[in-house]
DNA sequence: AACATTCAATACACTACTGTATTGAGAAGA
DNA sequence: TCTTCTCAATACAGTAGTGTATTGAATGTT
C-alpha cells in the first residue's frame, strides 16, 4: 500500500568493531554474559568500573545490546547483586549440609572455602571486597553484607559451641575467626601477594582458632 | 604609555555561590583545605568520589583556586596519599616511643590506636579502607600500603617475641593480630555498626591474643 | 513465504567532568 | 602610591559517559 519511508542513518558498513576480546565469537550475548562481564570490571576497579560502554567494547558489542537486556546502568548493578547474594547463600546451605560430627573438621573446611573459594586470580575475593567499599556508601548494600556476614557468623558459633560448649566463649571465638577471615581477605588481595600467602594465614588461623595450639605465656 | 587592552570575560557579579558549606568563609584557601576536603571526599566515596568541580564546590569556591594549587587531579591525589603516609610513619613512630617495659600493656595500647584513631566519625578506617581498594588497582598504592603494613607488623611482632621469647610464634601472633585489626576496621566501617562494637571487638582480640585467655578444649 | 521476535548498531541529545587560558581583585612590599 | 604576588572567577574546548529512539539483521514460527 504507502510506501514506507525510513530514514536510514549511514551504510551499516563495519559489521563487528575488529576488537572483540570475547572467544565466543559467534553466539548472541545473554544476560548473564553482562552480568560476568561486569562482574569482571568490579573485581578489577570497583563497582566504579561498571560503565556500560565499556563493558561493551570488551564484549564486541555495542551498548544496544546491553539497554535490550537492562533497563539501565542501575538495573545492572542491582542484577548483579542480586546473583552473588543468591550463591552466596547456596554456598552457606551446601556447606552446611556437608557438616560432619567432628566440629574442627567443619571449621577446618569453612575457613578453606571462605579462603580457596577465592576462584581464579582471587576473583571472589576481590568482588566481595569491593561490594564492601560499595556497602560503605550505600545503606541498602550495607544491610545485604550484614545479612550475609551474620549467616557466615552463625555457622561459625554453631560449631565452636560444639567445641567449646559456652555459649558466650563460642561467640567471641566465632567473631574472632570472622575478623581473621576479612583481614586474610585484604591481605590475599594485594596484587604482590604470593601464592602460598594463602596456606599460610590459613595455617595461622586452623593452629590458633581451631586447634588452640595458643602458646602458653607466663 | 601604552594602553592594555583587555577582553574581559563578562562582568563578575555573582561574588560568591551562595552555596558555600565551608565555615571558615572569610579567609582564602590553602593546599591543605584542599586535602582536607579531598580527604572527607574519599571518606564518604572512596577515591572515586575525588572530583575537583565538586569539592571545589563544598568549599565555595570554584575551580580557579584548585589549579592555583595543584597542577591537575593526579597531583591532589597523589599530594593526598604522601600527606596520609607521613601521618602513618609519625604515628607509628609515637608509638614506638612510648614502649614500656610490659609488652602486653604496650600491645594494649597499640590495639587501642589502631581501633580508636578511628577519629570521628571512623573517618580514618573510612579513608585507609578506600586506600586498600586503590591499591587494589594501582601498584604504586600497594606497595605503599605494603610498607606501612609491614611496619605496623613489626611493631606488633617486636612485642610479641618478648611475650613469647620464639621468633616463629612471634611472627605467627602477630599475623593474627594483624588480621584481626584489619578486620575489626571493615567491622566497624559498617554503617549500622553501633557505638559498642569497638570496644566488643577490642575486648575480644585482647583477651584472645594478647593475654591467651582462650578456652582450654578438649 | 510471510511474519514476529530477538538482539545489536547507529545517531542524537544530554550530563558531568577535566584542563587551559585569561582576567580580576585583594593583600603585601617597595 | 605603585607594583607585584596570590588566589579565585570565568569562558572555552575537550573527553567520557548515560539514556533514548530508530533501524536493521538473524532467527525462529506458522
Amino acid at each position: 500500500m504507502s510506501e514506507k519511508i525510513k530514514i536510514s542513518p549511514i551504510a551499516p558498513k563495519a559489521p563487528k568493531s575488529p576488537k572483540a576480546k570475547k572467544l565466543p565469537e559467534s553466539t548472541r550475548l545473554s544476560r548473564d554474559d553482562w552480568l560476568d562481564a561486569a562482574f569482571k570490571a568490579v573485581v578489577e576497579g570497583g563497582f566504579d568500573n561498571i560503565r556500560v560502554l565499556v563493558i561493551a567494547d570488551t564484549l564486541g558489542v555495542t551498548r544496544g545490546s546491553f539497554y535490550w537486556h537492562f533497563t539501565d546502568h542501575a538495573d545492572l548493578v542491582k542484577s548483579l547483586l542480586a546473583r552473588w547474594q543468591a550463591s552466596e547463600i547456596a554456598l552457606d546451605q551446601r556447606l552446611q549440609s556437608q557438616a560432619t560430627d567432628d566440629p574442627r573438621a567443619d571449621l577446618e573446611q569453612l575457613l578453606e572455602a571462605a579462603l580457596a573459594h577465592a576462584g581464579p586470580d582471587l576473583e571472589n575475593i576481590r568482588f566481595e571486597l569491593a561490594l564492601r567499599g560499595l556497602g560503605r556508601r550505600d545503606p541498602a548494600v550495607a544491610s545485604m553484607l550484614v545479612e550475609v556476614d551474620d549467616a557466615r557468623m552463625g555457622l561459625f558459633e554453631q560449631k565452636f559451641l560444639r567445641l567449646t560448649g559456652e555459649s558466650k566463649t563460642a561467640t567471641e571465638l566465632a567473631v574472632l575467626f570472622y575478623l581473621a577471615i576479612v583481614g586474610s581477605h585484604q591481605a590475599l588481595s594485594r596484587p604482590t601477594s604470593p601464592p602460598q600467602a594463602k596456606t599460610f594465614l590459613q595455617g595461622i588461623i586452623a593452629n590458633y582458632l581451631i586447634h588452640n595450639q595458643a602458646p602458653a605465656v607466663p
